[in-house]
DNA sequence: TATAATAATAGTAACAGTTATCATTATTAA
DNA sequence: TTAATAATGATAACTGTTACTATTATTATA
């Protein structure tokens, strides 16, 4: 039984006020200005509540922090090597892919995860001018 | 300059007689059985390096130690949820959805990453047998 | 509205996976 | 054969995250 409490109203608000996709640390110290012994172990423990109950997504690129979004619509996702930040793509869906997988494939596919990488527009300007 | 060494020829002669994708902590275990004072340090350094220079792959899922693999060449993996097990997936490219991604993207988009996921063969017939 | 049950918290310790340090050893160019 | 230096083993340190526990907040119900 889920009992509401400030601190994931506040995550939760943080996260769906913007369209970037912070990492828990980061979230933690932005809240901490207003909430001064916000703990974070009660962010991370949050932030895994709210991705299982779909309310959020967690993106996981497997190099540095996890990074969360709080739009939970399914979407893809472009990650810049150069300064780890996370971007929304708009883009047509590419659930086939799940098919081209599953066919031939003996066990049972559920899913996919990507994301896309490169070089973002900040860093990309950063670069020409150097 | 990079001078060859015995651990270094192990490491990759181990991956290259195996299609399964060990994690570091796999091989250096059974390494060591040969070689009693082979170092973890020593697998993590070297399997970076042969990485870096594209004669293994690295498979980051984001979930549990990373695993890595003999075969260098481009090719789609699944991720058993259950086991954690990687397979490696025969099908057809889909490298298209590099363009569909790139496709008004400010950014300087260079590839992707996907790996699929569900329940392994294994892991399917144990469920049944449940 | 008061009480009792219990979910959630803050603070902190512990953990997993990986990287860095550094004195010693192995490889290689000259 | 020697000198330069890349690589190693052993271990410490680090990052990101999860677990523990006593205390506090929320909520169902009396």
């Amino acid at each position: 039984m889920i009992k509401r409490s400030k601190q994931r109203e506040s995550i939760k608000a943080f996260l769906y006020g913007r369209t970037d996709h912070p990492t828990a640390e980061f979230i933690y110290s932005h809240l901490r200005e207003e909430m001064p012994n916000l703990s974070l172990g009660t962010v991370y423990r949050n932030l895994a509540l709210l991705a299982e109950l779909g309310e959020i997504q967690k993106i996981s690129t497997g190099v540095g922090p996890d990074h969360f979004d709080g739009n939970p619509k399914p979407h893809n996702h472009f990650y810049c090597t150069t300064c780890g930040s996370i971007i929304d793509l708009e883009m047509e869906n590419i659930n086939h892919i799940d098919e081209l997988a599953a066919k031939g494939f003996p066990g049972h596919l559920r899913g996919h995860v990507t994301y896309f990488y490169g070089l973002c527009p900040d860093c990309m300007r950063v670069q020409m001018e150097a």
